[in-house]
DNA sequence: TTGAAAGCGCTACCAA
DNA sequence: TTGGTAGCGCTTTCAA
């Protein structure tokens, strides 16, 4: 700047007004400026511009499991959506579901000192946020609630997308439903296993365990797991796959079973091609973006200021009728 | 850090030796001042640290056409897997294949300072980012080319790919194979065109107009343009979908037809479902994350100071065979 | 309309 | 092992 200043022969503080668009500069003196920022090359240097004027938060931190599933980018682009007019950028991170790796991410986002904070959690302590959210920076979880910390959180209705899914296979004629999910450690896992077991109660069958496969990471072990439920004797009539990938896996295992052998099975989370496949797949679902951007317009609160407890935000599902899910059990 | 200093009773230089980790501070010290840093909740200020000391680049911008589309994600997700043990981010926008918005965008990160740019690009002009370039900020493009600049780029095979594509349709015994695809100012739509051109007219046949459907910017116009197509008299008996939204679209609208009646389908662009549909879809595939890969490959070595010429670097594709693709036409 | 000087919070350099 | 001082590039305040 000090340069362009002694290029176009006027003050430092000329030339300050001139990058900044400010009034009190006469047209000659201002064009004589440009030109020497033009010849110069010269751009203004945010660090020192940010270290005299408090200028608002630029950046959102975002870390999910993985980027790269449908699920999180979509959350991913409701945040967008809603932060795009305050100017924010979203930096994201993924995890893949390692509380270390999750940490690591979330240090490196608050060491850039991003604005705020939004996190599909998977570690299981989060206190060493306490000092971020201390200082003043928004903080909110999405689709699982933190550990060891008290902040905004967004979820699903899990118990309740999950109970409707199984008590619909139950009013098909269903008595052996089976589950297939993650491990039980995932918050959304263990709540939508608790979703199976009260459905099962009101209908007034048993829990029985070895309907049950929890601990499939990705869909391959997920297919793993529902072709053992299908060699069980007698087999489950119906599966519930408790999420997107679980449902891949076992729409593969599913797939070389002849159509009137074929158990019924409502997924959780919807889908892309959920209503191309044959039949087509029942789910429970609701819609990411939402999640995203309900998630966004909490932590823009919060930046405008907003205080007072840590809020929860209850998504809702609903189920949609699709096929597979009201396949009728073998007479 | 001046409070810190006080507090604790040391110098400023000493308080900064702490924070930094620097050695030559005595244990007692050390947790003198720590002890008074927790007690302020002091946190140091990356500006000023910034201005004094030149730190690398801590982000790096990357804008798509839409984050939550899995292809865009999946890039995404490469990027992030590189130059993570680099301690970089990625911040993201999407530009919904709008000019403005993305030059919006892109001029948003410059302003940031990120320390490299990855596109996507949509626009008509990048000239506005010459000066970024010459800054010394490396730039990517990533599956089209930047217009009025030379700048690195990545492309896939997209002239072979089709091309292939369209080859297995016509070695399957087909004639009259008709293509859908997004608008032909999309470069990799113009370049697919290009290769089932050349595939027609290496098998000796011609290039009817009234086969190819162009303009479908989402699956719903694709499904529609599909539609039209099986209305014609003669109908094509095999469609090429030029990338997966194309496809998703295709289809829905091939999902009503007898199997029997069923034009053979191969599409652009692999998606997760592809071999659970029936029939299985045939599809020109490559890997989206090892895309992202390679472009922030790219930018790494730019980063480490490599300079030379742009350079442009191809991925090849591979026809995955599944079933769709080898319908044979109606006799 | 223009400019001089102070100082934001930190680190580099040299001295103690 | 410690501390003082200069100065990074900018904006702010006040004076011309």
């Amino acid at each position: 700047m000090a340069d362009v200043a002694k290029l176009a022969s006027v003050s430092l503080k000329t030339v300050s007004r001139v990058v900044n668009e400010e009034d009190n500069v006469s047209r000659v003196t201002a064009v004589a400026v440009q030109k020497a920022i033009q010849a110069l090359g010269y751009r203004r240097n945010e660090h020192a511009r940010a270290l005299r004027q408090e200028l608002g938060p630029r950046m959102l931190g975002l870390v999910t499991k993985d980027v790269s599933n449908p699920f999180y980018s979509a959350i991913t682009r409701g945040i967008e959506d809603v932060v795009r007019d305050r100017s924010l950028m979203v930096v994201t991170g993924s995890s893949d579901e390692d509380g270390a790796r999750e940490r690591e991410l979330l240090e490196l986002l608050c060491e850039r000192r991003v604005g705020g904070l939004l996190v599909v959690p998977t570690g299981s302590d989060h206190s060493f946020l306490a000092s971020e959210l201390a200082v003043g920076t928004p903080i909110v979880f999405i689709d699982r609630p933190p550990c060891n910390l008290a902040a905004d959180t967004i979820f699903i209705d899990n118990v309740g997308g999950a109970q409707a899914g199984v008590a619909h296979l139950v009013a098909h004629g269903h008595r052996r439903v089976a589950l297939v999910g993650d491990i039980p450690e995932v918050f959304t896992t263990s709540e939508r296993v608790r979703g199976y077991r009260l459905a099962l109660r009101a209908a007034g069958l048993g829990f029985d365990e070895s309907l049950v496969r929890l601990g499939c990471h990705d869909s391959t072990a997920a297919e793993q797991a529902t072709r053992e439920l299908l060699a069980l004797r007698p087999p489950p009539t119906a599966v519930f796959a408790c999420n997107n990938r679980i449902t891949y896996g076992a729409l593969r295992a599913l797939s070389g079973v002849p159509l009137r052998e074929r158990p019924a099975l409502v997924g959780f989370d919807d889908f892309e091609l959920a209503a191309l496949l044959s039949p087509p797949v029942t789910v429970v679902a609701y819609d990411p973006v939402e999640l995203g951007r309900q998630a966004a317009q909490l932590i823009c609160e919060r930046l405008d200021g907003a205080s007072g407890p840590p809020r929860q935000i209850v998504v809702f599902t609903e189920l949609v009728v699709r096929g597979s899910g009201e396949l009728p059990p073998p007479a």
